[in-house]
DNA sequence: TTAAAATGTTTCACCCTATGAAACGCTGTT
DNA sequence: AACAGCGTTTCATAGGGTGAAACATTTTAA
């Protein structure tokens, strides 16, 4: 029960406190600290090396943090030219063109998952996704398509985390999974919001390794169950032809 | 001379590591150690720490380290709809189509500058400017409208700055920040980059508080002095209607 | 194939340094 | 004027971060 863990515990709370600006962008050092769990001078100390790094600044007006130019200078070195999110962008841009709805990327991490692209349908109404967003990989649809086309083992971890939702029933779920793979694409109605549809399809590499899940998402009153799986066959195909440009 | 610094070496140092990440995609662990002069067992510690926060990641195949998906997540969360690098996208979207080069915005961050927004000239030959990109305040158009423009006090602090370059002449160069307040702009040919010019104005908020640098850039065979000057007038009444924009 | 070099990982004893309680200063509110 | 809320600073304590060294593993050289 030991679980030696190697790591810095100064640092572990620094990047907590870094943290806090995944959810919202201006923070009290007292808010900080309640949300963390530390003693006030704790979190200053912390924040004042952050400052001093550039990873957070204080807003001149409010005087509250926020986060500073090192993040953005390092967003820039994020991806590689041969990463997903930039040799997937023109395939994405093309399936939106031909679909005229909101085309997302997500990739797993852990026991979430995390869109890493995006393409915004240019229609009046739209599903607005944002890159970077977090999301649980318990709904949605393409949270079931990275479930379902998971290893095993993957697969098994992820529904063993204690994270998990308890009130979904293991059995049912894992039997929905099953059937995912079996037509190769999932769907989710209003599942994770009201008023918004999705579709999405597993991007395999050409090592048959899976990387990503391609989905499309708009509101529910047009993107019907109907319209979604009609929209299957082009959202397959086009996870094939991004599939094909991976390593 | 004691200095008292109230940060968290730990966190300093992790926060080191993390930035090397900005000149370079990937670091093996002894690289890194090499460019933060730290034990290898210590930056294995640190590393450890940021990958179990999602900072870092290693890639499948080399094994080395990358930046990992918080970087993501925290940078979508970097600017507010009301920052100056969403609010001026729209005006620095018209002044790209009115002259066809690439646009660029850069802010002051101590004695540097960094590029916090850019629209790209969609000529065959063009300056591709890179969002996040940090630059010497010493050279450049917007470095020198950045320092003209300044509070004194500012001023002096940058040119007393240890890393100001010894070699440039602190007379001259004052002189020059000087005639460029009379001018309202400043240009640059082939200053930094052989081949590059470029043309830059100030943006004040409506306070009156310099707040950024508007700059346009090309090719220097393109952007010969003269139709730098030419230019001009175009840019800084953009850079007015832009400083309208802000608070 | 062996030897050598380089890289990442783990252990451990020492003592530095991160920690949180408490007190302080400041600003705005009642 | 009294109060509440927030950020800042101080300080004694012990808990935890540190780097040397040894180990494991892969890559390079001989």
């Amino acid at each position: 029960m030991e679980e030696e863990k190697r790591t810095v515990r100064a640092v572990e709370r620094a990047l907590d406190v870094l943290l806090c600006f995944a959810s919202r962008h201006e923070w009290g050092l007292t808010e900080i600290a309640g949300r963390v769990g530390l003693h006030k001078s704790t979190v200053h100390r912390l924040l004042a090396t952050l400052e001093d790094k550039g990873f957070v600044t204080r807003d001149a007006a409010t005087d509250k943090y926020r986060l500073g130019l090192s993040v953005l200078e390092l967003s820039a070195h994020l991806f590689r030219s041969d990463d997903p999110s930039v040799v997937l962008l023109p395939e994405m841009e093309k399936l939106r063109d031909e679909i005229s709805e909101t085309i997302s990327l997500y990739v797993r991490d852990r026991s979430e998952r995390v869109r890493i692209q995006a393409v915004q349908s240019m229609q009046a109404i739209r599903r607005v996704a944002t890159v970077g967003a977090r999301l649980p990989l318990s709904v949605g649809a393409s949270s079931k398509v990275l479930l379902a086309f998971a290893n095993d083992g993957d697969r098994e971890t992820v529904l063993a985390d204690p994270s998990w939702p308890a009130q979904l029933d293991l059995q049912t779920f894992a039997k929905q999974l099953d059937e995912i793979v079996s037509t190769g694409y999932a769907t989710s109605f209003e599942e994770r919001e009201p008023g918004a549809a999705a579709v999405a399809a597993p991007i395999f590499n050409r090592s048959g390794k899976l990387v990503a899940a391609l989905a499309v998402s708009g509101p529910s009153n047009r993107l019907t169950p109907d319209r979604m799986h009609e929209y299957a066959p082009a959202i397959i195909e086009s996870a094939h032809r991004m599939g094909a440009l991976l390593g």
